[in-house]
DNA sequence: GTGAAAGCGCTAACAA
DNA sequence: TTGTTAGCGCTTTCAC
């Protein structure tokens, strides 16, 4: 691959030349541009970002931490932060962290020598403190996970509120016996969607019961499945259930599924987040939605701009409660 | 950030040294080493890709062509590739082509000027022409979308008699009128599942009827619904229906639940890739399973041979059938 | 075992 | 409008 010594050669003018034809920095004469273009064209010559990103100290490399590729409530997200950063000549590089403090290292180290531009974090489990420390110098967005009261920008919706109105939509409907599935309160939005749970009950006078309220380990189908095997061993087994996935609501209804009993007349159902499956389901599943594709893009242009030197700030987005069968009467 | 010059003033050596002991490259005195190692961590030392990249003209990022980040079937296999490629110290860049040539170009481009070492296409629709010019001078592996006879490696597995043994599966439960689901047949797996079809009903004296094969725009679960639809609307409704996808089964299981039929009772559904929300199902769904993993593990050593120079050469994995209750008795 | 120096490919400051 | 030159941060000869 020529590189740009010799198309200049070529074209009979200086490296330099060629550099302003390549990135209009600079005014060139129409015959010298017309001699450069020639050469490039000639010589199938492409700029090599090695030597520019050097030069400029940049990589024009967003990360994107996600904790695992098999969650499909970040697909929209994903789909929104690369089609702003593409057309803003950045590209992303989908980081897995698996919740493995090593593989953060590795994506960490990435914006540290250079290898990225900045980060945006989708995951709940990540190091806050090393995250902190790594924003004294880079960029970083918080998306849909975040820190409140922390320096770190976010996007996020009002988890609290969203939970709240999804259970009081099954309180409407009748029901008094709401199991909850939640995920580890270790994360903020599970701690956030337990408050609205809660404040949903007391509004409406229902006591709240720990025995309705089910922690999962992760958010995969089989811990929803646990959780309702868990509400149907005791003996007051709830008649709605709110879980804070969808997957865990899928699995959960497959569990009622397997029982022989039907959705939403013996237990009603309603998830959190509207992936493509949730309206697959049979009974099609009621959920909460956030405008994921809108969040993505919000947050990949947060953080470009906090790489060119802006400030910028964090944003509440809107979401949606969206009714199907699982919770029609 | 320090650099590696200031390292070698904190320590007392010269750049060349410090690089020694960065990389081990040759042999350093202990107490030199000791010497700098212990300036690398006063000065919070990283050494940036951006110049090292540079000067051993390499980016150690390979690039993974998936047609759409929506399509469950990818998962598992890009998680054999990232886990192959960072334990060999290569980094993974999730590219979504969206079936788009501008954007399959971007990816291309990324290659030609050095910011990847090489690509891993999972994309059918790639552009082979523009996919074998690249190959000239690159690396590339094709992953389960691949070339007959073409010089570019690739992994896959027999889809013909995959599709062969799903069909004669539902043949030997009994089945004569089986529908086949299956997407554009400018795919080449799409190619080989019909070929596989054809051949069972024919070992089994069963006449190939065009009316029973529909073939989708897309593979999204509203396009197996739609196929299912159409299986409805024609005076001869299959008793069986074969989907090369697993998301093509479910939007027909879907349908066939909407119409009241009950599965595998009416009508019997198998499908294909062995995505986790088919186990989730109602019935859960018999499928094909690919040995996804390993192939994206296969597939990431090739690449990472290829660029190394070595010769690789194509490998045909195993696979199994997988029966759930949409095909049980 | 270690250092000096060149150079990977590019861009930007300065000079002309 | 164009060329000269320095230098981004690193690794690798080649001397010593």
């Amino acid at each position: 691959m020529a590189n740009i010594q010799e198309v200049a050669r070529k074209a009979g003018v200086s490296s330099a030349t060629v550099s302003r034809v390549l990135n209009n920095t600079a005014p060139v004469s129409l015959t010298t541009r017309l001699k450069v273009e020639k050469a490039i064209k000639e010589l199938n010559y492409e700029p090599s970002m090695l030597g520019r990103n050097l030069r400029n100290s940049e990589s024009r490399l967003l990360l994107v931490l996600i904790p695992t590729f098999s969650n499909p409530y970040y697909i929209e997200i994903i789909n929104g932060i690369e089609d702003y950063s593409l057309s803003n000549n950045y590209n992303i590089l989908l980081c897995e962290t698996d919740s493995n403090p090593e593989r953060e290292n590795i994506f960490f180290n990435m914006v540290k020598n250079k290898l990225a531009d900045g980060i945006i974090s989708m995951d709940p489990t990540v190091n806050m403190k090393k995250l902190y420390e790594l924003a004294e110098r880079h960029s970083i967005v918080l998306l849909s996970e975040y820190d409140e009261g922390g320096s770190i920008p976010y996007v996020t919706i009002d988890h609290e509120q969203a939970a709240y109105k999804a259970v009081n939509h099954l309180i409407k409907l009748g029901h008094n016996k709401i199991g909850f599935i939640n995920s580890d309160e270790k994360f903020l939005y599970a701690r956030k969607r337990r408050e609205g749970y809660e404040r949903a009950l007391k509004e409406s006078n229902i006591p709240v019961e720990n025995e309705w309220i089910y922690h999962t380990e992760g958010v995969d189908f089989q811990d929803g499945a646990q959780a309702m095997r868990y509400f149907f061993k005791i003996k007051n087994t709830p008649t709605a259930v709110f879980a804070v996935s969808d997957t865990l609501a899928i699995g959960a209804l497959k569990e009622i599924n397997n029982k022989q009993l039907k959705v939403p007349e013996d237990i009603a159902v309603i998830g959190f987040d509207n992936i493509s499956f949730s309206n697959m389901t049979n009974p099609t599943l009621s959920t909460v939605a956030q405008p994921m594709y809108e969040m993505g893009k919000k947050a990949a242009s947060m953080l470009i701009n906090r790489i060119k030197g802006n400030d910028v700030e964090s944003v509440l987005m809107d979401y949606e409660l969206i009714i199907r069968e699982s919770t029609m009467r």
